[in-house]
RNA sequence: GGGCGUGUGGCCUAGUCUGGAUAGGGCAUCGGGUUCCUAACCCGAGGGUCGGGGGUUCGAAUCCCCCCACGCCCGCCA
C-alpha cells in the first residue's frame, strides 16, 4: 500500500482512481471489441456517479448501443455478464439500459483511510508539478478600504492558488498596484493639499467623525475618504482637473512627489489587513511605476507605433485598429496613449504581462466583469505585438445590492469589508459564549474572529463565479446549514472525539469489517473524493466546488455523528471509528485549508 | 444598437463545460430528536411549467436558434 510520496504511478493519491481507471479499461476493452469507435479514447468520462443507493458508478449505453445498432439493454446486459472483478469492485450489474459498478467497499475504506492517515496534511494533493504558475488577483487601485463587491476578487483568486497548490503546482500570488493614472493621482492631489483648503464639497463630504484621526483609523478610510468627492468634484471643476491631469504625467514621468508613494502604501497595508483577516495574502507586489520606470512600457509603445494598424489620432493620440481580432466593432479601436504621450492600462497591462510570461508559464489573471472587453483587448494587442502566449482569465460576476446594480463606492453604494468582518465577529463573539463558558475571554474572542470570517469567506466562496450575488446582511452572516462555521465546526467536533479518546496521532488501527453501517461508508466515500475535487477545481477553476465539497463532507460526518458512537463503542468498532474521525478530521482540515478558512479546534 | 454573463419551489443555491436513471442542498414554515463523543447538529413533511417558445436527440436544466428580464462593458478612466 502506499507510503507518504505513492503518487509516482498516479495511481495512489487518489483512492477511487484505481476502481474507476480499472473500469474504464474494461470497459473500453470491451466495446472496442464490438467495434466501437469511441472506446479508442476512454470512456472515464462517461462514467458517471449512479444515484446513490444504487451503484457507485454507472455507465449509459445507449450512444454506444445506438452507433452498434443493438438494443441498450442487451447491450448493458452483455457488458456486465462477467464483468472482471479483481481489485477494487464487488458487483456489476445491468439495471435496464445502465450498466452499474459496485466498488468493493472494505477495499476502498481500507485505500482510503490508510492513505489518508498516511498522507496527512498532503493527503488531496496530486502529484508534484514543476510548471509555474501565477495567479494574478485583486490588483485594486489604492485608493481606500475594500467594500464587499472587489473582496469577492481576491477570495476567488485566493483559493484559486490554494487549489493549485494543493494540486501539485508551485504558484506565486501577485498583486499588482496601480500608483499611476489618474485614480492615484487624485488622492494625492488632495492630501498634498492642507485640509482647510480642501475644495468645500470635497471638505464636507470627507468629514470624519468627531474624534477620528489618522491614529485612530486604518489608514485606507482615513486616506480613501475624500476619494468619491473629489471624483464628482474634478467633473466640473476643469482647473483642478488640469492640476490632477498634470501630476499624472509627472507620475509617469517619475517625478512623483514622496507623498505619492507614501500614501499609496499606507492606503494599501490599510486593504491587505482587512484581506488577511479573510484569509487572503499576496506573495508578490509589481508597482505599476516600475514599468514605466525600468522602460517597458515605452518599448511596448515603440512596438505599437510600428504597427501597421498604428493610428496616429488628429490630436497626437495613438490608436490601434484591432478590427482583426474578433472584438465589436465599437471597441476595435484601441488606445495607447493620450495626446500627451501617457500611456493608458491597457497599454501599461501589455508591458506587465510580456514581463509575468518572463517569469512564469502559466499566468491566471482574476478579472471582474466590467473587465471582460478589457481582456479582449489585452488578448489582441498582445497578438498585434506578435506575442503568442495568453493569460487565462477567471473572470467573475459582480455582487450586487439588493435594490439592484453593482456595489459601488463612487455611487455610494457599498458596504465595506471592514464593517461586514465587525459585525461577524460579533455575533460569532455572541454564538460562542451561548455554549462555552469555560474558555477565557481571549480563546472566545479569538473563535469569533475565524469563525466570523469564515463565514464571510465562504458565503462569497460559494457560488459559482459566473454568477451574480446580491449582497444580504443576514446571508453574509449565516452560520448554519451551507455555511463556513458548519464546516469549522464539524472538524471541531472531530478533535473533540479524538482529544477525548487520547488519540491525536497515528498509528490509527482499524479493521475495514467493523466499519460496515451505512453512516460509515457514505463517509469514507466523501472522505475519498477529496484528491478528484482539488483535480476538478485546478483544471476548471470553479473554486465553489470546494465549498460544496466541503459541505458535503461536513454533513457526511454529522449524519455518523449524530448515528454512531465512537467512544462508547465495543472493540473493534471503536478504533476503527477513531481511524475514520482521524480520517475525516483530516480530510476536513485539508479542505478547510484550501478553502482558506482557519481550522478551529475548539467552538 | 452591439458584446459578455446570469435566470432552477417564498428566498438562496448545486447540477450546465462532458446530454442519461425519481432535478441535489441550504434558509424560511410545520412536526420530531439531547440520561450519550459540542443541538453552530440530526430526522421527517409540505413546496418545482429548471425565464418563455421552437429545434436537435432514443433521451434536454444541460446542446442550437429566437424572444423576455436583470447585471456589466462598448477609443484617449482603471
Amino acid at each position: 500500500m502506499p507510503t507518504s510520496d505513492a503518487d509516482a504511478s498516479g495511481n495512489l493519491w487518489d483512492p477511487w482512481r484505481p476502481v474507476r481507471e480499472q473500469i474504464d479499461q474494461e470497459l473500453a476493452r470491451r466495446l472496442g471489441a464490438h467495434g466501437y469507435p469511441e472506446s479508442a479514447e476512454g470512456l472515464d468520462r462517461q462514467l458517471e456517479d449512479a444515484p446513490s443507493g444504487v451503484a457507485d458508478f454507472g455507465y449509459a449505453t445507449h450512444r454506444a448501443a445506438k452507433s452498434l445498432g443493438v438494443p441498450p439493454e442487451r447491450l448493458s446486459a452483455e457488458l456486465a455478464t462477467d464483468f472482471p472483478l479483481s481489485g477494487g469492485l464487488v458487483r456489476v450489474t445491468s439495471d435496464g439500459a445502465y450498466v452499474n459498478f459496485h466498488a468493493d467497499t472494505s477495499r476502498l475504506i481500507q485505500a482510503t483511510l490508510e492513505l489518508v492517515i498516511a498522507r496527512g496534511a498532503a493527503y488531496g494533493r496530486g502529484p508534484p508539478s514543476t510548471e509555474k504558475v501565477c495567479v494574478e488577483h485583486t490588483s485594486a487601485n489604492p485608493n481606500g478600504p475594500f467594500h464587499v463587491g472587489r473582496v469577492r476578487n481576491g477570495i476567488i483568486g485566493d483559493t484559486l492558488a490554494r487549489v493549485l497548490r494543493a494540486a501539485g503546482f508551485p504558484v506565486t500570488t501577485e498583486y499588482y498596484v496601480d500608483d499611476l493614472g489618474r485614480q492615484s493621482a487624485m488622492i494625492t492631489w488632495i492630501w498634498s493639499k492642507p485640509v482647510d483648503q480642501w475644495p468645500p464639497e470635497v471638505r464636507d463630504g470627507a468629514r470624519p467623525p468627531e474624534g477620528v484621526t489618522l491614529s485612530t483609523e486604518k489608514a485606507d478610510h482615513w486616506y480613501g475618504r475624500p476619494y468619491r468627492y473629489v471624483s464628482d468634484f474634478l467633473k466640473k471643476n476643469p482647473e483642478a482637473a488640469q492640476q490632477v491631469a498634470e501630476l499624472t504625467r509627472e507620475l509617469e514621468s517619475h517625478q512623483a512627489p514622496p507623498l505619492h508613494r507614501e500614501i499609496a502604501e499606507a492606503v494599501l497595508g490599510g486593504m491587505l489587513s482587512s484581506l488577511a483577516r479573510v484569509g487572503v495574502h499576496f506573495d508578490s507586489f509589481v508597482w505599476e511605476s516600475s514599468l514605466v520606470q525600468d522602460g517597458s512600457v515605452a518599448k511596448v509603445i515603440e512596438r505599437f507605433r510600428k504597427s501597421p494598424h498604428a493610428i496616429l489620432e488628429e490630436n497626437g493620440a495613438l490608436a490601434l485598429d484591432a478590427q482583426g481580432y474578433g472584438l465589436p466593432k465599437e471597441s476595435a479601436t484601441i488606445i495607447v496613449t493620450r495626446a500627451d504621450g501617457t500611456s493608458l492600462y491597457p497599454t501599461r497591462d501589455v508591458a506587465y504581462h510580456l514581463q509575468k510570461f518572463s517569469r512564469f508559464a502559466r499566468v491566471i489573471d482574476v478579472l471582474g466583469q466590467d473587465h471582460q472587453l478589457h481582456a479582449r483587448t489585452l488578448d489582441a494587442m498582445l497578438a498585434e505585438i506578435g506575442e503568442t502566449r495568453r493569460p487565462e482569465f477567471l473572470i467573475y460576476q459582480d455582487i450586487t445590492v439588493p435594490e439592484g446594480g453593482r456595489m459601488s463606492t463612487r455611487k455610494g453604494r457599498a458596504v465595506h469589508l471592514d464593517d461586514l468582518l465587525d459585525e461577524a465577529v460579533e455575533r460569532a463573539h455572541g454564538e460562542v459564549l451561548k455554549r462555552r463558558e469555560d474558555l477565557s475571554e481571549e480563546q472566545v474572542a479569538s473563535i469569533a474572529e475565524r469563525v466570523g470570517a469564515g463565514a464571510v469567506r465562504f458565503h462569497v466562496l460559494r457560488v459559482a463565479p459566473d454568477k451574480p450575488v446580491k449582497f444580504r446582511w443576514e446571508e453574509a452572516l449565516s452560520f448554519e446549514g451551507r455555511s463556513g462555521p458548519f464546516v469549522q465546526y464539524s472538524y471541531a467536533r472531530a478533535g473533540s472525539i479524538l482529544r477525548k479518546a487520547g488519540r491525536e496521532s497515528p498509528p490509527f488501527p482499524f479493521e475495514t469489517r467493523a466499519l460496515n453501517l451505512p453512516e460509515e461508508t457514505d463517509l469514507v466515500r466523501v472522505v475519498a473524493r477529496l484528491p478528484g475535487t482539488i483535480q476538478y477545481v485546478a483544471r476548471t477553476g470553479h473554486v465553489h466546488a470546494v465549498a460544496t465539497y466541503a459541505y458535503g463532507l461536513a454533513e457526511a460526518f454529522n449524519r455518523f455523528y449524530q448515528a454512531i458512537p465512537v467512544l462508547r463503542a465495543e472493540e473493534p468498532a471503536r478504533a476503527s471509528r477513531l481511524a475514520l474521525v482521524a480520517a475525516t478530521r483530516q480530510a476536513l482540515g485539508n479542505t478547510l485549508d484550501s478553502l482558506g478558512l482557519e481550522r478551529l479546534e475548539r467552538m
